[in-house]
DNA sequence: CCATGCAGTTAACAACTGTTCTCCGTAAGA
DNA sequence: TCTTACGGAGAACAGTTGTTAACTGCATGG
């Protein structure tokens, strides 16, 4: 196990938490590019220079935020594919779990889906990594179900990055629309993913 | 006819126009919310205060550029769904449609990519309703395929919007890789487009 | 218990931002 | 031809930004 770390570091990491709330905080009205360094230590009530002991500029920031937003959303991913029952089913039970997620982390998925094609390069290719990552593991994930014999690995991939942009467009498409249309939003991201399972289901032959 | 506009106002739009594009080269490597009114003038080589002759903020130069951005995808996305030929080569086609528009405009849907989730109100909404508007025309082409008889309007609609979808983040596939891997990402479009054709034809029943 | 190291502060820097006001030249319309 | 309207220039404004330097207080390890 690891050490109780000094009352030091724990401070440090606080205010480090601390940063990177407010960062997100902040993020969900404007983009990476144009958050401004004093912007964010002003909204922890610290000094501006104190941002330097954490990260050397606010794209490393972002970088680290990746890591927090994507980390949120991994278990949610795989519950996602790994769910049981038959196929329908299945889906209605994804759909369900991306709604929870994006109701619980609504700052971490707009984070995601803003900045995975926003101004900032380092952040864009730690998104990508992490997302090929997921779709690695989706695609793991899908080898085991015995619909999928016979099916090649590239194959495999391109169904699994299907399902991952479906799931992250539903999550956005949650989290833009008002409280009385989250239920037509379930409805056509099940429709959506039901019709991709179809074609699976006849992609042989 | 119209009348041949005045000197005056020709050179007027002459300078938004420029405006416009040393904005979109801007926005290339940064996001919407970061572009500042003096650095675009400062890249068309004209006054700060020159700019609120033609636009009354970023934002409003943001709106402007969804406009010019989505009007050139337009003609794109209506050749896509309406090619002539079977299911497969109709795909073929479309992609290869998406390659080449993505080469002559990449600045327009690097714009449109990155901005559709970026930290600009007004742009999103911009985006949002004309991409809708292609989800419709999608849709009424769809409709008169012989295959899609006795859908009902939603599942039109939603098949419409999967495709849409698709075509966008196929084309930002395109700009985002290197040109020895542009094949490949055609390939797995062409598949992705493939598997949702295939679970389309077996939709009903 | 004391010396060291480090998180955080304060002050200052040049550079940059959006916005307003005043002015200039000239195309447009009478 | 004369007046007006308008696209654009110029200067100035208060406020903001990232970054540096030297400082302070305190937890830490010997």
């Amino acid at each position: 196990m690891s050490h109780t770390l000094g009352v030091r570091q724990a401070k440090k990491q606080k205010t480090r938490q601390a940063l990177l709330d407010a960062a997100l905080g902040l993020l969900e009205e404007q983009s990476l590019s144009s958050l401004g360094l004093r912007e964010v230590t002003r909204a922890v009530g610290v000094a501006p220079t104190a941002f330097y002991r954490h990260f050397q500029s606010t794209a490393d920031l972002g970088v680290a935020l990746v890591e927090e937003a994507l980390g949120s959303l991994h278990p949610m991913i795989a519950g996602t594919v790994s769910a049981a029952g038959d196929g329908d089913e299945r889906i209605d039970r994804a759909v369900d779990l991306i709604a929870r997620h994006v109701r619980e982390y609504p700052a971490h998925i707009r984070f995601v889906a803003r900045e995975r094609n926003g101004g900032v390069q380092k952040v864009r290719a730690a998104i990508a990594e992490q997302l090929d990552r997921f779709t690695g593991e989706v695609k793991a994930e899908l080898a085991k179900h015995p619909e999928s014999a016979g099916w090649s690995d590239d194959d495999l991939l391109m169904l699994a990055g299907l399902y991952v942009d479906q799931m992250l467009m539903t999550a956005c498409n949650f989290l833009e629309a008002p409280a009385e249309e989250q239920d037509q939003v379930a409805r056509v991201a099940t429709r959506r993913m039901r019709l991709i399972s179809i074609g699976s289901r006849h992609w042989l032959g």
